[in-house]
DNA sequence: GTCTATAGAATGATAGAC
DNA sequence: GTCTATCATTCTATAGAC
């Protein structure tokens, strides 16, 4: 067996990488190849040679965390509707979400919706999103039951929002999300 | 006094009306002063006659909404730290949502953000936002009671994404968000 | 794998006639 | 108040050399 061809210093992953962190800081449109490149030391048409286009740089980032939710999603299907399960199920999200770099692609998916609106992977992010409120929620749902799953599952990508960077740790944002979303898909009081 | 000048058919009015229901359709960046032009049967260039820039529409769009904001939290500084007071302040806000474009403006505002991220009037935004949150959570804010009061408060934005359009009616999502909104600035039980 | 060079298409904005 | 015409800039993407 030959040995396999790696690339001498992961080109790909640093796009990727840089990529996300430019796409999160400033947005999605706002941000040229050009810039990605620059950063990189590199011109833009190198980038070329790695993704066919900017919106595959896009796929390529989030295919990885969607892979994980139908795994999940799949998991779901196979237990019990018990309160334990919907903590647990969210648990899991929750631990999946502190991977690698899946909450920040969370937050970029978060902020740039219209954006990526067109793209493959956005209609099967909405869908998986619809999917995992479906299934905390059971079926007997009346709109106030309903909007309180959204809202703990939805606070677990936006706690930054209501618990600001520099005043609380990303530790414990997570806990306390996690913390309310228990709270809020538990049996009504 | 001679009589005050009207535009013939309220251009100016017609123009935001058009630009909001693009914005939010397709986002900001996505939008191009072409296209609002073809809606409305006329020119770019006429358009620069009613604002001297695109940002300025979205300044425009916005202003209407903050002022009554900060209307809102002035009158909330003068009143004692109650459930019945946070209560209210809820209640007073999405009343303020329900009013003619307020509510497209704020889901404008919230899938927007990096496209706006600029503009004098998205600072504002922020930081009424953070007065909001910091208003309904009182002095001892521990980080789990702050993820209510922000979830509350934010669910008012985005009860569409947890009720889709499809199968509640507007009033529904309102009074849904509200009633959630109730429970979460309640006292800790 | 990375470069130079450039095509091709939009876009926001302005000048000036009517 | 609206139009025609145009400028200047930027961007995604590609062709082809090394």
């Amino acid at each position: 067996m030959t040995d396999a061809i790696v690339p001498r210093e992961d080109t790909r992953g640093r796009i990727q990488a840089v990529a996300l962190e430019l796409f999160t800081e400033q947005g999605y449109d706002k941000t040229s190849l050009r810039e990605i490149a620059e950063r990189l030391g590199v011109t833009k048409a190198a980038l070329y040679y790695h993704f066919k286009s900017k919106e595959e740089i896009v796929e390529s980032l989030t295919s990885d965390h969607l892979t994980r939710v139908e795994a999940l999603l799949a998991w779901a299907r196979e237990q019990p509707f018990t309160p334990e399960f919907r903590r647990e199920f969210l648990r899991r999200y929750s631990a999946d979400l502190s991977v690698s770099r899946h909450f920040k692609v969370m937050k970029f998916f978060q902020q740039n919706q219209p954006a990526l609106k067109d793209m493959p992977n956005a209609g099967k992010w909405r869908e998986s999103m619809r999917q995992i409120i479906d299934t905390l929620t059971g079926t007997e749902a009346d709109a106030a039951r309903r909007m309180r799953i959204g809202l703990a599952f939805f606070g677990l990508h936006v706690s930054y929002m209501m618990l600001p960077e520099d005043s609380y740790s990303e530790e414990e944002r997570r806990e306390a999300a996690l913390a309310t979303a228990y709270e809020l898909v538990a049996e009504k009081s």
